[in-house]
DNA sequence: TCAATAATTAGAATTATTCTAAAAATAGCT
DNA sequence: AGCTATTTTTAGAATAATTCTAATTATTGA
């Protein structure tokens, strides 16, 4: 029952008013809230498919601006799979994916609390890191 | 001085005459000598320029063709950054990718020697991990 | 030697994404 | 409110990395 979203619990475009200094106008609300009611992580072509239910005129291009918006912004993320199309995640706490092979959905792996990134890794000399991506790719053994 | 290839150190194709078991071919002996020789991190397109001063009749069809045989039999490791064509990596030893965005160079980062990606994730319940992939963005400070 | 199979090749096709340029919306004045 | 500058949206064209197609060439192994 996690991560379900029920019908009563979809949210709308006006739940999502603000983000930081970013403009919002009504298609960049339309996104965001798309991406902060389904929390998975959709394509640029599933979050435009999400977003003409409620915004039945907006454009796939309008939707590519958005997104890039929004990630510029830091309000979502944007992660990559190998070379599939670029999916967009509304989680901002840190954590990698997993991509389970089976079932094909992507699972936020947290990292955990206190644990740091140089005692897994042989940093080199003054790195100052903007932004790390963690991806993992397997298989969920469900026995 | 560490991974400067001088003209002397520098390996042919004959070098690598097999790869576990994969027909090695002109073709796929030429890519292949290409990664182990220049140790760095070459899109497809800049393999097909290297590969073509030794072998001017290769087709770029083709250096796509021995990347995807040579990365299916783990001889190579095909590595993504964002929405940058594939670059293609010779160190088989378990490493992260730092890319400095002052250089553009890309860095290997070595996995610290016992250090369990358990320590960092919290993976979930009955995880099998195909492949793990960790990549850094970001400047070195050099002062 | 001779089929069967696999690899190479040039060029066409695909597809996610970006670009272009015109229309619409918005913001900041007066 | 009107006016103007700026930003955003939009449809459709363009781009570019990669994959596909179908013909040719190379290799295997009976
Ligand atoms: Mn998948
Ligand atoms: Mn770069
Ligand atoms: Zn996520
Ligand atoms: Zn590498």
């Amino acid at each position: 029952m996690k991560n379900n979203i029920t019908e009563s619990s979809k949210c709308n475009a006006e739940d999502f008013p603000s983000v930081d200094g970013l403009r919002m106008t009504r298609q960049r609300s339309e996104v965001y809230s798309v991406l902060m009611s389904y929390r998975d992580h959709p394509t640029a072509g599933e979050v435009f498919e999400r977003a003409k239910e409620n915004m039945p005129t907006i454009s796939l291009a309008t939707v590519y601006n958005c997104l890039e918006a929004l990630v510029q912004h830091g309000a979502v993320r944007q992660v990559n799979f190998e070379r599939e199309s670029s999916r967009y995640c509304p989680n901002l706490t840190e954590h990698g994916h997993f991509h389970d092979e089976e079932s094909g959905k992507i699972i936020d792996v947290p990292l955990k609390k206190g644990a740091k990134l140089s005692d897994l890794l042989d940093l080199p000399e003054g790195a100052e890191i903007d932004n790390l991506e963690i991806t993992l790719r397997g298989k969920i053994s469900n026995n």
